[in-house]
Order: structure tokens, then C-alpha cells, then sequence
RNA sequence: UCCUCAAUAGCUCAGCUGGUAGAGCAUGCGGCUGUUAACCGCAGGGUCGUUGGUUCGAGUCCAACUUGAGGAGCCA
């Protein structure tokens, strides 16, 4: 790079390289600590979980009135002489002679030195990623989004774009935002009053996409092993701690594989992630663990650690339901759909660890999920994890054309927009099975942190787009 | 969308059975030769979320609304 500024993690991961070097460090003040002659500045500059001490003294630069009238959030660029200091709380400090104002912060500036609440925080998401939980929760999302990445392309797995926009209206996996140019106020109308979408900007109704999985099937049928990793969007009114709008997500598409290739790999690709990113940020995680989730680190530790758990939804209600009368507020019963407080149950208190539930009954799962030989399940699998729920929904895909049209009748969808899906199957279809990944939520999973509003950079919920 | 809870200083909160508002931190000023959630002293800062109601009198009781949080549904 070439600008001639050291980043804080470089001193930090290699400190006897500089120390007795003149370094320049820009950052932004995190406090100043003003005596009468010398003081302290607590200098961060994002790309370390820790801070900088600078010191200043009078007469070692040259306005030292002004470095102590420094505010909370001011942005300096500071060169000194880096100091070992093995007596004091941090390793090495710069001795100041030169600090450079390059962006004064008044005092109204809302970041205080000391904890505020999440939800305060949340009000101002174009100032808090310079707060301690912020800028780690970040750092954490871009090193485990190239974890991802990382995790994939060494097995060979080639990236797909699938279209953010889209023409497929049934995909059944949630409500959808519109996508227009028409006039909503006053659109053009086709002769029986409806809105006539063949004068808007594609010619038919539009959407945002809310899963790649249908387009990327087909690539999977060209390169074998494929994934998508991007935004999503759900038009739901859901109102909860694990639901966005907008969220990013990841969808790993394998032919020739079945169910337990589909679980495997998935398992695989959890522990891999995790594993990086404990190695590349332990500051970060040290700090989720000791301020945000008391037991983050031993649980993670553990899951790494230890195979998945493994149950069919037939053998999870049989055991659901043998628990005595009054435990959970909605009945168990074969052919409802889990609850949330079953699954918890399950990944909680019964295996206390991630667990794979397999094989639902196909009236309650999509139709391009494969028909299991009892005709009356599905070759479907949700991992569950503890404190997050569903952080994976995933199946082998139905790849027989005549059970697929067959399934397709049952539900009443109009088979001629899918023509393309059947020709998969049609033209050299092989079994094959994919999931679903929510990265925030693996996000959460990683760092504890319990909102997906906090680890999402400008969060978009029901009734909140700000900025 | 449903259920529950909350809203008092910039932030985090206290404020009892109704009697015209308080603390800590932050901020400003002063002090301090090694601080690190710095410390010590002084000061400023509030139409108690909004609207309406009950009452001689409402931060406190009631209603609606707004916003936020937790849970549920839906899911990733």
C-alpha cells in the first residue's frame, strides 16, 4: 500500500519489528487521558481489537494544548518512536513528536468511553462500528464471509452470481418485494382494470429474489459442485431477533451427492468456518466470550470438536412426545411441523450440541425436495443449533421429472413457468442435493451476539431502513 | 400479525400508597509527573415518548397512539 501508515495490527502481531522505529498511526481517538504535562491517547484504527497508547508530553510536540483537548471520535494521524513498556498494562506505546488533527469531533459526538446498550447503538448505525463489539462483530463478518469462500473454492467449488431480480413468482420460501419503473400511483391498466405489467420496465411482474437455489441447480449440472453467496430478501412481517429483510445467504448446490453428502458437507463447511475464524480473530473472540457470551468459546470449542446429532423428524416426535405433559405449550404430532420450542428442546437439552433433523413429512416441505421410498417423507434436513435455531435448511432435490410434475400437480403450481426447472431434470438430470445458510446467522452462532441487527451493517426490519 | 414488558438529563438508571425531579457516567472549567472504566474539585444540563382523561393536584392512575425490547408465527 502506499500510504505510509502503519496499521495497530501489524505492531501488535510483530511488536520487536518496530519497536525503537518511527511509525505513523492514523486512527480515531478512543479517550484522552490530560495531565499537566504529558497525557494519553487511546488511538484505534479498525484494524485490531486493540488500541494504540499514544503519549504526548509538552515540549515532545509541538501544541500540546490541543492533542489534550482532543475529543472522544477525533481523527489523527500520530508519528513517534514505538516503546517497549513490559511493565504496563499493554505491551509497547508511541512516544509522540508529531500529532496531526485531521478531523476534529465536538463534544455532542453520542460515543461515549463507556458501555452504552445495543439498542442505543442501534439508532446510530453510521457511528457504531467504531465502538469495541462493532468494530470486532465486522472484522468477524468479513473474515468469516472469506472463510466461506475459502472453504469452497479449495474443494473446487465454482462461485455463481444467481440474478437478484427475478421473474419466478412461486418459489414458496416467503413473501417477496415487487420489483417496478411502473407509475404505483397510477399505473397502466390492460382492458379488464389489472395492473398491466407488460408496459413495465421487463414486461412481466418482477421480485427481489428470495433464495438462489432454483437458478443455481442448473449450474450444478455443469460445473458438479457450485455455491452462491449474497443478498436475499423477504418481504415477511416478521418481527423477530433472527429476521431480516434484507440478509445475505449461502447456497451450496452438489450433483451426484444424496442427503448425507448434503449433511456432511454442511457440517463440514460449520466446523471449517468456525475453526478460521478462532484462528484469525482470537481477540475478538476472547472478547465475545468474555463480554457477550459467557460460554461462547467452550461451546464453539465443542462443536468443532464433536460430530453433529442425527435424528428423522419420526424418531424427534416420538421423542418429543414422550415428554411429560405440560413441558412445551403446542402439541407434538406426527405430520405438524416442529415448533421452536421442540427444536430448542432438541439442540438444547437433548444432544446440547447441533443436530441434523431429517426427513420430514412432504406435506410440510417444498416441492422440489426428493420423495423418500415410504412415499410419505421427504429427503429434507434442518440443523438446529443452540440459542440460534434453524441456521441450515437443506434437502436432495427431486431430480425424477415424472415425481416432480407429479408433486407440482398436488400443489397447484403452474407447471409451464417451471419448464426450464424440468428441463434439469430432463437433459442429463443427475440426483443431486443442495442447502440454505443464513450468514448472519452464522454470524450470531460465532460471536453470541443475539440480534441480527448487530451484525448487520445498516439492518433492514419491518418498519426500519435507516440511512 | 398476536402476546408481554418498557419509555424520566447526551447515556445508563432511581423516583414508595398521586403533593411541581435525583444519582453515576458523559460534557465544560480548574487541579494533578505514568494514566489506562484514571483520579480530585466546581458548573451547566429535564415542557418525565405523544394526545386525551380522572383529580384541588399526575413522572406516578386510566385510554389510545408512537417507538423500542423479549416471546410466538414464518423462516435463513
Amino acid at each position: 500500500m502506499a500510504r505510509d501508515l502503519v496499521r495497530i495490527k501489524e505492531l501488535y502481531r510483530d511488536p520487536a519489528a518496530f519497536v525503537g522505529h518511527t511509525v505513523k498511526v492514523g486512527g480515531w481517538v478512543r479517550t484522552v487521558r490530560d495531565q499537566k504535562r504529558f497525557g494519553f491517547i487511546e488511538l484505534n484504527d479498525g484494524t485490531f481489537f486493540r488500541s494504540l497508547q499514544v503519549v504526548f508530553e509538552e515540549g515532545g510536540i509541538e501544541d500540546y494544548a490541543a492533542a489534550a483537548s482532543l475529543g472522544t471520535g477525533a481523527a489523527i494521524v500520530a508519528t513517534g518512536t514505538v516503546v517497549a513498556t513490559p511493565d504496563a498494562r499493554q505491551p509497547f506505546e508511541l512516544k509522540a513528536t508529531r500529532i496531526e488533527i485531521e478531523g476534529a469531533c465536538p463534544p455532542d459526538y453520542p460515543l461515549q468511553p463507556k458501555r452504552h446498550s445495543v439498542e442505543f447503538l442501534r439508532t446510530l448505525p453510521h457511528l457504531r462500528p467504531r465502538t469495541n463489539l462493532f468494530s470486532a462483530v465486522f472484522r468477524v463478518r468479513s473474515v468469516t464471509a472469506f472463510a466461506i469462500h475459502r472453504f469452497f473454492q479449495e474443494r473446487g467449488f465454482v462461485y455463481v452470481h444467481t440474478p437478484i431480480i427475478t421473474s419466478s413468482d412461486a418459489e414458496g420460501a416467503g413473501e417477496m418485494f415487487h420489483v417496478t419503473t411502473l407509475d404505483i400511483g397510477n399505473p397502466p391498466r390492460t382492458e379488464d382494470g389489472a395492473v398491466d405489467f407488460g408496459e413495465d420496465f421487463f414486461g412481466k411482474p418482477t421480485n427481489l429474489t428470495v433464495s438462489g437455489q432454483l437458478n443455481v441447480e442448473s449450474h450444478a449440472m455443469a460445473f458438479r459442485d457450485v455455491y452462491t453467496f449474497g443478498p436475499t430478501f423477504r418481504a415477511e412481517n416478521s418481527n423477530t431477533a433472527r429476521h431480516a429483510a434484507e440478509f445475505w445467504m449461502i447456497e451450496p448446490e452438489i450433483a451426484f451427492a444424496d442427503l448425507r453428502d448434503d449433511m456432511a458437507l454442511a457440517e463440514e463447511m460449520l466446523k471449517y468456518v468456525i475453526r478460521y475464524v478462532m484462528d484469525e480473530c482470537p481477540e475478538e473472540m476472547e472478547f465475545f466470550s468474555a463480554f457477550v457470551d459467557k460460554g461462547l468459546r467452550e461451546r464453539l470449542e465443542n462443536v468443532v470438536r464433536n460430530e453433529f446429532a442425527s435424528i428423522t423428524y419420526t424418531e424427534a416426535v416420538a421423542l418429543l412426545e414422550k415428554v411429560p405433559a405440560g413441558r412445551f405449550q403446542y402439541p407434538v404430532s406426527w405430520g405438524a411441523d416442529l415448533q421452536t420450542e421442540h427444536e430448542r428442546y432438541l439442540t438444547e437439552e437433548v444432544f446440547r450440541r447441533p443436530v441434523f433433523v431429517t426427513d420430514y413429512p412432504k406435506a410440510i416441505k417444498a416441492f422440489y425436495m426428493r420423495v423418500n421410498d415410504d412415499g410419505k417423507t421427504v429427503a429434507a434436513m434442518d440443523c438446529l443449533v443452540p440459542g440460534i435455531g434453524e441456521i441450515i435448511g437443506g434437502s436432495q432435490r427431486e431430480e425424477r421429472v415424472d415425481f416432480l410434475e407429479r408433486r407440482m400437480d398436488e400443489l397447484g403450481l403452474d407447471k409451464s413457468t417451471y419448464d426450464w426447472y424440468l428441463d434439469i431434470r430432463r437433459f442429463g438430470g443427475t440426483r443431486h442435493a443442495g442447502f440454505g445458510l443464513g450468514f448472519e446467522r452464522v454470524l450470531m452462532y460465532l460471536t453470541g451476539v443475539s440480534n441480527i441487527r448487530d451484525v448487520q451493517s445498516f439492518p433492514r426490519t419491518t418498519g426500519s431502513a435507516e440511512y
